[in-house]
DNA sequence: CCATGCATGTAATCGGTTACATGATTAC
DNA sequence: GTAATCATGTAACCGATTACATGCATGG
């Protein structure tokens, strides 16, 4: 299983870079698998400097408080040896899923709302993706935007085609009931 | 956030069910969005019954230590609640993008392994969703289960696809690097 | 001047998994 | 008889989030 910490060595391959641009660089261009927190990041972080898996460069000097962190061979190493121990699997948890499928409870409308709303987290996800300089990423970062972009298209087109038939076919389902 | 406990709940809208039925129902028809392990559902179903979302029904007098809860109507209403409140959000922790983003460090040959390895798990829930008794769920379950179903062919769809480019494009990328 | 973004960090808490302990029942 | 499945539960741990505390820099 991947963890923070090897995302953190991910981000840093890229180039060197202070506590928040790591956390930028993975909220935005690993948003797709990954996000990260303060309160994760920074301890990981310390550790991962601790072990010689980063070190800490530049001046001291500077005024602000602001750190830099590069990535070593040592890091290297443990990231590549992450890469080859990792399984294929994904760890999904859907809000969205769930909702709908306890949606009996609570009526077409909540599904209909349920689906509207999906329907605009996956725009906003797609706008996301595309919204990455694909010009400047490596073959297998962009192969994984596009995989991303691949299902999330994938399950839009079905939100569309499939989508208004599920509200209706519950909605006659519940007047059923009433009469 | 769906929790465990509104799950739990979820499973018991089926029919009383003992912890050992609960767990198989939730890793079996909602596999594709949610799991449990032993060491989260009983202090969840603990507490369930503590509030009185759940009822425990049924003889003490069986010689088995085996249990029985049902739903009560406050914990209907607690998912009702819960359906009502829910975003349509989800939470994707992918071991395959990590790895194959940053499979730079490792080589085509890794990426080309972790590919299969995802088609074969692509492969191996899609059986497990087309194995679950579609007749008998309702016209919501049977919805999530088609959208699980949509993603996961999609995401084959693009592997077969593409999936051959990539391998070749590391390769030639890495050969470029030795000469 | 004041909101927003940049920047670092900690403490409390959370939701959950892994592993363990135990034992009955069923199927080969 | 012995392996697998059914069945319940706890303790230790884990990876992470939320909220907080602090302060500088920038732009409107």
């Amino acid at each position: 299983m991947f963890e923070i910490s090897h995302i953190i060595l991910g981000a840093l391959v890229k180039g060197p870079a202070n506590g928040y641009q790591i956390r930028r660089r993975i909220n935005t261009d690993f948003a797709h698998f990954q996000s990260v927190s303060t309160g994760a990041l920074y301890p990981a972080l310390a550790k991962l400097k601790a072990r010689g898996a980063v070190i800490e460069v530049g001046a001291p000097t500077q005024s602000l408080e602001q750190r830099n962190f590069e990535i070593t061979d040592l890091g290297r190493d443990e990231l590549r040896r992450q890469v080859e121990m990792s399984g294929s699997g994904e760890r999904l948890k859907s809000d969205f899923l769930a909702a709908v499928n306890f949606a009996d409870l609570a009526g077409p409308d909540e599904v209909e709302r349920l689906l509207e709303e999906r329907v605009g987290v996956l725009n906003q996800e797609i706008r996301s993706l595309l919204a990455l300089p694909l010009r400047d990423m490596s073959n297998t970062e962009r192969f994984t935007v596009r995989y991303a972009l691949a299902v999330r298209r994938a399950a839009l087109e079905f939100l569309r085609h499939e989508g208004r038939a599920i509200v209706t076919a519950i909605d006659i389902e519940s007047r059923k009931s009433i009469s």
